[in-house]
DNA sequence: CCGACGATGTGTACAGTGTACGCTTAAGCC
DNA sequence: GGCTTAAGCGTACACTGTACACATCGTCGG
């Protein structure tokens, strides 16, 4: 076999990342099978176990690829005051978004898969960072993952519907196809609610919702709400 | 063939849609194939076809059934005041999120499927709330997905996890498994963050959360708000 | 030089998936 | 009885991930 003549590339783990990236860029996950990928780097199917254990590892790299690509603020850059500290949460949780944005099938593969060293680097940034605004440690804690639940979920929820809904690719068809089956005398407030987002004024909630998480956080320092069962007083009465 | 004395139910489309959630219920969503499905109802696998168009739409009919096991906060009841309209939307938010931990293999769905008449429901209940709880008509917008959305992302991104990872069922292993492949040095914060959920002194961060976004809402609300709270210009929010 | 060896590529095969298609059987209605 | 319509079912197809055996290679110790 003259396989030399063939130019394709040499079959290596990242040849193999890369190519199942770009695959999965255009087409989504379920354009990505392991024949497909094989087909693409001009090689067979058994070939790619050679480089990777099995479909999750290489569902794992993938997304530690997209995990490489959050922009670290100002690499040794100390935060001198919270705040300062705050708004670098901020820039890295919009970056994190950012990368989840670019690569639309990565989302639900993030929390399905046991996090790579890109990953872990960006945790260990963000929780740094979180020590670093002056929180308590509680609060850090779990600001941590309201940020990443809120980066994450609603990327996630925007994203899936896009992208696994019927067959449309437009999301405002597929608003409206959703208002034409809902009836409108008995469900006023979600007719109302979905035509508000086909109007558009609803720009970037997402930024938004974030900076009312930041500033929620911010808030608790001072005044800590101690019994987590009883929280009703933590929306301001008693 | 005797099928007459086979003892089995009809074949209709609620026998199988509840099949399918008991099925899911243990073993996952994973275990749901419709082979297995046929098998579990004593008919075999084309006969569903009859009663459901294709697997996706009977996914739709599952993740229905766990929206509309949904509670509603007293159901005629109108809130007098806006503490009561948020105190509202915050049972239904905890309800939905029971719901949702009931049914593990809900949360993916909620995402990935229209939503069915159950979920217009809740959607309308909680959005005809947050109008009542006089908030602006922009912050009651996004303030619905907030919520929504962390209902929906911390249940998912909690319940992947312990479902979708390896081998181990408990989540103790798990994390341990995690950290041993972690570096200490290199990671402390993430590995601290680790050890304080083994710890298990993090308990319930999900209503900790709820609080904070439903607090942030409402000192959104400008004619209520009682605290000069700088923070968020501060972070350089255009 | 030569045989052994380990890494890599590949062909075949298997169990599993969703579901299209056409046949058979039963129920209701004229 | 004859017809229509719905429901159950058997077979078949395309597709998935991957286990396993085998072929081909470059390298190294003798």
């Amino acid at each position: 076999m003259p396989e030399s003549a063939k130019q394709r590339e040499a079959l290596t783990r990242d040849a193999i990342v890369t190519a199942a990236v770009s695959l999965a860029d255009d087409g989504g996950l379920s354009a990505l099978s392991m024949r497909n990928l094989a087909k693409q780097l001009g090689y067979e199917v058994m070939s790619l176990y050679n480089h990777v254990a099995n479909k999750n590892e290489l569902l794992a790299l993938m997304a530690d690829e997209v995990a490489a690509g959050i922009d670290e603020p100002l690499d040794g850059a100390q935060p001198e005051i919270d705040e300062e500290a705050m708004a670098m949460i901020r820039s890295v949780a919009v970056s994190a978004r950012n990368a989840l944005v670019t690569h639309p099938w990565a989302a639900p593969l993030w929390q399905r898969v046991m996090p790579g060293p890109a990953r872990i680097h960006f945790m260990e940034i963000l929780l740094r960072l979180f020590d670093q605004a002056g929180l308590p440690s509680d609060v850090a804690h779990y600001g941590f993952h309201a940020v990443v639940n809120h980066v994450v979920g609603y990327t996630l929820q925007e994203q899936e519907m896009m992208s696994n809904f019927d067959e449309s690719d437009d999301l405002d068809d597929l608003a409206r196809t959703f208002l034409s089956g809902v009836d409108r005398e008995r469900f006023p407030y979600t007719v109302a609610h979905v035509e508000q987002h086909l109007a558009g004024d609803t720009g970037s909630s997402f930024e938004l919702v974030l900076d009312l998480i930041l500033d929620g956080l911010t808030r608790l320092d001072g005044t800590r709400s101690r019994d987590p069962g009883a929280s009703m007083t933590a929306l301001g009465h008693t």
